[in-house]
DNA sequence: TGACAGTGCAGGGATAAGGT
DNA sequence: ACCTTATCCCTGCACTGTCA
């Protein structure tokens, strides 16, 4: 089970001069509507590939529902968060990398400035979605496979092939987009309430072990709670209770997994003074009970 | 963006049962 | 004996739909 939390802030690069890593995301069977992506957000782009099974990917406000063969670009900056859509398994590539790879170390390039520079700065933003029925679909998909096998054979080199594929791929999208750009306002319109929930986000992250009130939520970004209600849920895809929950149960998993805290211990750890509802709230999201979990997690 | 009303469910308490 | 899990029930609050 992969949550790629780290993602958020600090994003595995093992050589900060190569800002480029691929994560593989495999989820087993579960109920619909399991979370496949912690919500997130960073200052890298973002390219998901779907391989296997259906999920729904919140982006800045709008979902997308991704199936096999679907590319999903994120945008630097765009907060997003993923559910699984189906009950099958759930199988796709985290491509992330940051625009200083493809960053030109020569002021002058004019074809850099033209094609590349405008997505990298953001005054440009791909099309989020690109389904495998689009007849162009196929020709990103190969890049994106190539890139994937490049970087996970690890050959001699594979950072130069692979930051050419990215380039390649940055260059063919712009070719196929560049015409049909968002107007500026339809950008605007949703960039203000991701740049108010990213506060709030963080403010859970750093408090999820005492209570918070929609009230209080609702306060940190300058809300009244009725309209703060419907603004999170339209943003982020699930409620203020569903995200603190999933925040907590990640934390209870990397205590189950890190300490030789009890399951009460931890319960009363993340924020959940009853075990009972603990215990509840852990199997909910994970389909198993926690001191399972904590067996399985140990034994692999 | 704010307010209101109705609905649903999160969360807690109590209890019992099973496992170590 | 202690810990963990499951189940039932109740209360209060979160959430939604609607209207202004």
């Amino acid at each position: 089970m992969t949550y790629p939390q780290e993602l958020r802030e600090h994003t595995y690069f093992s050589d900060p001069s190569y800002p480029f890593n691929i994560f593989r995301i495999r989820q087993e069977p579960s109920n619909m509507g399991a979370p496949s992506l912690y919500m997130h957000w960073h200052e890298h782009f973002e390219i998901l590939l779907m391989v296997e099974g259906r999920a729904i990917f919140h982006i800045d406000s709008k979902p997308f529902e991704a199936g096999p063969g679907d590319i999903v670009i994120v945008p630097s900056g765009a907060l997003h968060v993923g559910y699984s859509a189906g009950i099958g398994p759930l199988h796709y590539y985290a491509i992330v990398f940051n625009a200083a790879l493809l960053k030109s170390n020569k002021t002058t390039d004019p074809m850099h400035a033209v094609y590349i520079a405008p997505y990298l700065d953001g005054s440009l933003v791909f099309p989020i979605m690109l389904r495998h029925t689009d007849t162009t679909n196929a020709v990103f998909k190969s890049v994106l496979e190539q890139v994937i096998q490049e970087f996970e054979g690890k050959q001699r080199g594979h950072e130069l092939l692979v930051k050419s594929q990215m380039y390649i791929l940055f260059t063919l999208l712009s070719r196929q987009f560049m015409p049909d750009q968002l107007p500026e306002k339809v950008k605007a319109s949703h960039s203000r309430n991701v740049d108010r929930f990213k506060k709030l986000l963080l403010y859970i992250d750093a408090h999820y072990q005492e209570p918070i009130t929609v009230a209080q939520a609702a306060s940190i970004v300058n809300l009244n709670p009725y309209h703060f209600c419907k603004t999170f849920k339209k943003t982020t895809g699930s409620t203020l209770i569903e995200y603190i929950n999933f925040v907590r149960v990640n934390a209870a998993e990397k205590l189950l997994l890190e300490s030789d805290l009890t399951v009460t211990e931890i319960a009363e750890h993340i924020g959940c003074g009853n075990p009972n509802y603990f215990t509840k709230l852990f199997k909910q999201y994970k389909g198993i009970a926690p001191s399972q979990w904590r067996k399985d997690a140990l034994r692999s």
